[in-house]
This record gives structure tokens, sequence and C-alpha cells, in this order.
DNA sequence: TGGCAATCATTGCATCGGCAGTCAATACCC
DNA sequence: GGGTATTGACTGCCGATGCAATGATTGCCA
């Protein structure tokens, strides 16, 4: 029925295999892409995040990211130290703290995403516009998947 | 020149974000699925690689999941404590210590496998045998490039 | 043959991540 | 209006990860 089965389950065609291996190349070379600004790949992401607006609150970083909403804390905490994100308490909604760069934050995320620009430019070389753009929907289609996929049977 | 410039990087299509999304959404989902068997969605993937044999010793081990050689050994410490997988020192090179499935290891490998199969299969439903044949594609290319690429330039 | 570089496994250290639980504030529902 | 459920931020705890350094072994090359 479906596309997998105990035959053609191997690594090299496994897109859960392949996204991992993906993932942690990608995040390693923007790592050490962004070493000397302080940052690691995982702090940019958040803070562009922030940038575009997407997450105003802690919680809503967390679930942006898909990322621990503890461990969202403490990242905040740090990027706060670093003088690149403030806190600001909301008062319609005593709850919730108001997520903002600084315009140290600002400035250091745009660097960052013009090093990011870079790098993917490079890594899609030879890639046409149309291959590019399927792979977005793909993995947008994917992700939309597991985002509401419920907890998997069997 | 490239596809991506300063008015086109948002997160949504942006490949480096939904290729993190995917993966930590998936691991969560699979981790979740292997929690009866006390296993991670990590040490799955280091047991399935074993199994295919592709990675007969640690440091391989790391470089096939992208992952940290040190942590592989720790994790390999913890798999064989488990009683998951054997350590047997090489002895044309001395420095190798080959790793193997233990039968135990084998049959919960397996185990797993047909979860992954299960979630997977259900993940994709709706998609078409060239869609997802495409992705795989795409992402093999991808993973491909990223390994052999040099540090980012700028 | 001898020395240098590379590879492998391992370990210490600092940091990070996920999970569960707490407290405060709000929303929902009878 | 009152009680319950939900949401948000935060914390402690444990395990995992990345980085750097070490010791042992092998390959390479003059």
């Amino acid at each position: 029925m479906g596309f997998y089965d105990t035959t053609n389950l191997y690594p090299d065609s496994s897109i859960g295999y392949l996204v991992k291996v993906c993932n942690q190349l990608g995040m390693a070379h923007l790592d050490r892409a962004f070493a000397d600004e302080g940052l690691s790949a995982v702090h940019w992401s958040a803070l562009i995040s922030i940038h575009f607006g997407r997450a105003p609150t802690c919680a809503a970083l967390a679930r942006d990211l898909a990322h621990d909403k503890g461990a969202m804390t403490r990242m905040i905490d740090t990027l706060e130290q670093k003088g690149l994100v403030r806190r600001l308490r909301n008062d319609d909604d005593r709850r919730v703290i108001q997520l903002s760069l600084t315009p140290e934050g600002e400035a250091a995320t745009l660097r960052c995403r013009d090093r990011v620009i870079a790098c993917w430019n490079e890594w899609l070389t030879g890639w046409t516009h149309d291959e590019i753009t399927t792979l977005i929907a793909q993995l947008q289609r994917l992700r939309a998947t597991l985002e509401t996929a419920a907890p998997c049977a069997a």
C-alpha cells in the first residue's frame, strides 16, 4: 500500500535519514559561519523568527522552531544577556512576555542572514529554479503533515 | 545570481528552516514511537546503520550520521550496556573496533523499522510515487553537496 | 629505517536539549 | 460568578552533543 516496505527502507532512500543528515550538516556549516558573531545556527533561527514577527512570545517561538519550551526560555536568557533580544511584559495578557530585537540584535541578524544566503546559493549551485521551488513546496507539505500528525499508529 | 537574496529569504521559503523543522518533528514522533523499546530515534538510526553494514566502526558511524565522534563512543556504550551492540577489536588494524548487532539488537532494530515504515507511509499518504522519489533524489543531491562543501565563503 | 602525519577510540568539559512539574494569568463553561 | 481547563514563563534534572585533547596504532615518505 504505502511507499515504504521492509524491502526498500535503506538509509539512502529514507526521507527521514536524508533530512536528518542534511539538517546536521547544514547547521554545522552555519555554526562555523556564525562563530565570530558568538552565535549558533539555532540562535540565529530564533533571531530571524523574531525578526519576521512569527513569534512574539517564547512559547510561539518554541512552536515555530519545533523546539522545547523550557530550553527556549534559557536560550532567550542568553540572547538577552548578549543584548540582542528584549523582553517586554504584555499588559493585555499578563502571562505573555513580548520578544523583540534590539538594534544590535537586528544588525547581527541581518549580517548572519547575508551569510546564510551566500551559503545556500553556493550549495544550490547547478539547481534550476524549478528544482528549488519544488523542493521547498514538498518540504512545506511534509512539515504541515508532521505538525498536525497524531502520534504514530502501531 | 543565486536563488536567494535579501528579499526572499523567509523561513517558509528557506530550505534550511524547513529541513530543520521536519527533522525535529519527525525525530520527536519517532522518539515516542520507540519509547516502549527504551530507544530514541537517534539510537535507532545508529542501529539501522550498523544493520546495513554502512558503518563497521565507531568513526564511520559518526560520519554516516553526521554525528560527533566522541558522543558516538558514549552512545555505543549505552547500546552495548543494553545488550544490543557488540564491540570486537579488529586484529588487522588494531586501532579499530568492529561494531555488530547482537540478536536482541537485530530484533529490536527490525521492530522499530516496522514502526518507522508505518509512520512514513502514514505521513506520505496522498503523495504520488513520483513526488516521493523526486524528494528523495533532491535530498540525496543536497546531502552530497553538504558533505563535500568547504566552509562557507564570506 | 625513522620520523611525521593521519586515523581511531576514548575522555573531560561546557553547553544544550527534552521532560516533568510549578506558579501565575486567562479562557471557557455551567 | 465560580470552578475547571488552558496557556505562558520558568526551573530542576538527566541525558545527549560538540569541541578539544590524549594515547595507541597505522600509513606515508624521505
